[in-house]
This record gives structure tokens, sequence and C-alpha cells, in this order.
DNA sequence: TCATTATTGTCTCAATTTGTAACAATACTA
DNA sequence: TAGTATTGTTACAAATTGAGACAATAATGA
């Protein structure tokens, strides 16, 4: 954490999909003693690739590697320099803000990232200033600090943007799935239902999808097919 | 240009597109006596809001303000770190690289956007290091330093994902315009033909133009409408 | 064993959207 | 005043999507 290792002034957020209890979630952080949620960033040492501070903090949070991981919007208002919430963060795990930490109360540009992953993947880990790191779904978030609302929102907007497009819904599901449980992933991050037989039709159509064997649940009616994401 | 002014590593870099003979454009600065050309980019004053840095910056070159603006990708990787070049343009310019402006040597991650405008209301301008800023075909670019190719492809990219979703295409032109100059544009972007009677159709159903007066060309056919985008 | 139940995969037909061409209405020229 | 190029609109075909019907299961239970 010394200031040496970091680039200043220079952040990430990123907001953690998952996908349980028919909802869509995201990983929130809860900073001791403070009652403070914050979304899960860190920064990005002086000799590494912007996009590898984040993987990296992403598997020290999850414990997965591989994940799907978009870019989407850098919040550099002068709005969202607060200096005395980050304070508040130091002194409640007994660091001396005037210290080595000083530069963590300047300014800071954050370049906010999303990711898909299979919950049943993911031991959610919090990091050292923090309590826990939870899910949450997200209708019911916490109260963020800073501009974090704004930045799950703009995460959200962008992922149903992108869901047709980027085909990209399946990264939420373990390797195979039932057309079921995937027209579900879709109904939630859209935040509508769809009818059942049209996605069918446009999934099969779409030419993305491959057909495994039959799950069996044990219930009363026909047993759906599997299927996996080709490639 | 003093360090203490700016944010340190943290840059912008801006495509701004121009429609002029049918042709899509961006403009290109070159530097004093070294052959570089690179895309119109500045810094973030420490206390200055990261889109209005950029705003700023697009207003001295262009001389434009009320510009259409989005932001699109921010490029972090390690392989643009190349201090020799940023050496050559100050030393080409008589500075003193060791000096005062040692630290645009820095590694620096740059936000980048793009800009529409309408080509004549442009006068371009060159800042201090440049020795011009032009326009040039996107599909006649010079080479371009550091990853400056790939910021324009990726300007391009998501220019064309956002023609329909945002309508977007009027900002390369003034006011009014007929529906076939709109055509082109759109052509233009992406890089391909269009029927006439669709494109037409599509857009009048879309429900954002206003239909205004006809434009008499002196030429021997019926006189097109002119529009203009609602709002 | 065999009707019952819930869910799935597919098909059918209607409604809507898009592709394609035709056509009448100019605005000017010769 | 006929000829020409382009425009706005309409007409019809082709493709896509909406909405429901229906047969094919897996298990249950009489």
């Amino acid at each position: 954490m010394a200031k040496k290792t970091y680039l200043p002034h220079l952040a990430y957020d990123s907001v953690i999909f998952g996908f349980s209890d028919g909802e869509l979630k995201i990983l929130i952080m809860e900073y001791h003693n403070t009652g403070l949620f914050a979304l899960p960033g860190g920064f990005v040492q002086k000799t590494e690739n912007l996009n590898d501070a984040v993987l990296r903090g992403l598997h020290e949070r999850t414990g997965i590697t591989n994940i799907y991981l978009e870019q989407f919007y850098t919040f550099g208002d002068m709005a969202r320099f607060k200096p005395e919430v980050m304070q508040t963060l130091l002194e409640a795990n007994g660091i001396d803000a005037k210290g080595e930490y000083k530069w963590m109360l300047d300014r800071f540009v954050t370049v906010a990232y999303y990711a898909l992953i299979n919950y049943k993947d993911v031991t959610p880990r919090p990091d050292a200033l923090s309590d826990s790191c939870e899910w949450y779904p997200i209708k019911k978030l916490p109260k963020l600090i800073l501009d974090h609302k704004l930045i799950v929102e703009k995460a959200i907007q962008t992922l149903r943007d992108n869901l047709d497009r980027k085909l990209v819904g399946g990264n939420l599901l373990p390797k195979k799935f039932t057309m079921n449980e995937l027209q579900k992933v879709y109904e939630a991050i859209l935040g509508a239902k769809l009818r059942r037989t049209t996605f069918q039709r446009k999934m099969l159509a779409a030419d993305v999808l491959k057909r495994h064997e039959k799950q069996f649940s044990g219930k009363a009616h026909k047993a759906p097919y599997l299927y996996s994401f080709k490639k």
C-alpha cells in the first residue's frame, strides 16, 4: 500500500454480477465499524496494465481466474472527491491518515468495470480494510459511498445494451444449463418477463448453443436438454 | 504546462469526426519537424471535471462550444508507455525534457472520447507543440504514434454500434439537411450502401425528424425537403 | 398398468417489420 | 412542352416476431 507502488489519482471499481434465487446480485463491501458500503475497487501498480490490475483485484476477492470482464466508463467528476469518506475508512481501521496512506485522500479518477461470474464458483473474501464482502440483490442495495450508486446503474444499463449484441448471459451460469435457466438470467437482467417460445427460438436460431444430454430433475414432467455456449 | 496544475499519469485523447465530400474524416495533429502524427489530446487540471477538460481542449482546437461528445474507452496498457516518443516531441520544440516538462515522459493512462461536429463550423487550430491540425479521411490516415490507431478503430466501432441506438448522425451535419445527406452520413459511418426507400421510411418512423421547407437546388428534378432533429 | 400432471420442444398461423420495386409528383432544361 | 433526374409515397413480397396450440415426455399415484 505504499504510495510508491501505485499510480496516484487513479483507481478502479468493479461491479461484479452474480445470479441466484432468480435475482441479479452484486458484490458489496462493508467497512469495519463505519456502516459504509462500497463497490470492490483498487489501485493500479505503476508498471501494471490497467486491465491486469482489475483482474488481480477480482481474483483476490473471488478466487476466480478467467473472469468475463468489461470496462464501461471512467468517472472523473470533482463531485466524487470527498476525502472525509476515505479518512473515515482509514481511521476506523486504526490507520494514520496523515502518514503513509495520505495519498489515498487525494482526488481519484476511477475506471469502472463489470464482471459476470457464476455465483457458485465464488467465495467472497473481504480485503484488509473491509469487514465483509457480500452479495446483494440489485433491487436491495444498501446506501453506497460517493458515486457508487451511479456506477452500478451505468453498469446495469451497459449490461442490458450488450446482452443481445455480445450474448453474454451465459457467463452468469454454470457451463451447462437449461433453456429455462438462461431465460431467467435474461429476465433478471432486462427486468421483464420474456415469452418462452420466442426466447427459445431466438437462442437456437442464433446458433451459439450446443445441446447436450437431458437433465432429469426427478419432477413429473418432460426433462429439458442441457446447453452450453459454443467455443 | 507546469506539473503542479495537472493530474499526473492521466491524459485524454479525442477522435473528432467530421463529414465532407461524402467521407468521414477526423482531426489529426502533426508535430513540428518530427513527421509524427497524433490524435488531439491533453491533460486534466487537478480541480477540473474530466469531461470539462475534454470540452476545453475541443473548444481550443475547433472554436466550437456545445459539442456532441462521448467517452468510449480508457487505454491503460504498459505497451503504450514510450517516453522516447514524447521526448522527441518536446525536443523538436526546443524544450528541455529534463526540466519542467519531465512529468510528460511518465506513463499515461488515457481516457478516449469521440466528438461529432459539423465540418463547416470548424477552423482547426494547432496547439503549442504542433505544426498543424488537419482533417484526414479515416481511410487515409497517416501512421499515428503509440496506440492512436487502435483508439481510432475503437472509436469508429463504437460510433457504428451507437448509430441507431442514439441517433447521433445528425451531429455531423448542419442544423438543416436533406434526407439524402443524412443517408450519406450513415453510409460513411457504416461503410456500406443503404437502400433509399428503407432508410427514409425508418428515419421517418423513428419520429425524431422535423420537416421544414423544401430546398431548391436549381437542378432539374423534384426538390427535397429539409429536416432537422427534434429537440 | 395406466390415467394424471407439469413442463418441454416444436409447429402453426397471425401480426408486424423489412426488402424491393413501382409510380406519381415535381423542378428544371432543352 | 416534352424530357430528365430525383423525390416522397405506396404496393406487394419476404422475413421476422408474437401468441397460442399441441404432441412428447418423466414422474406420480390410483
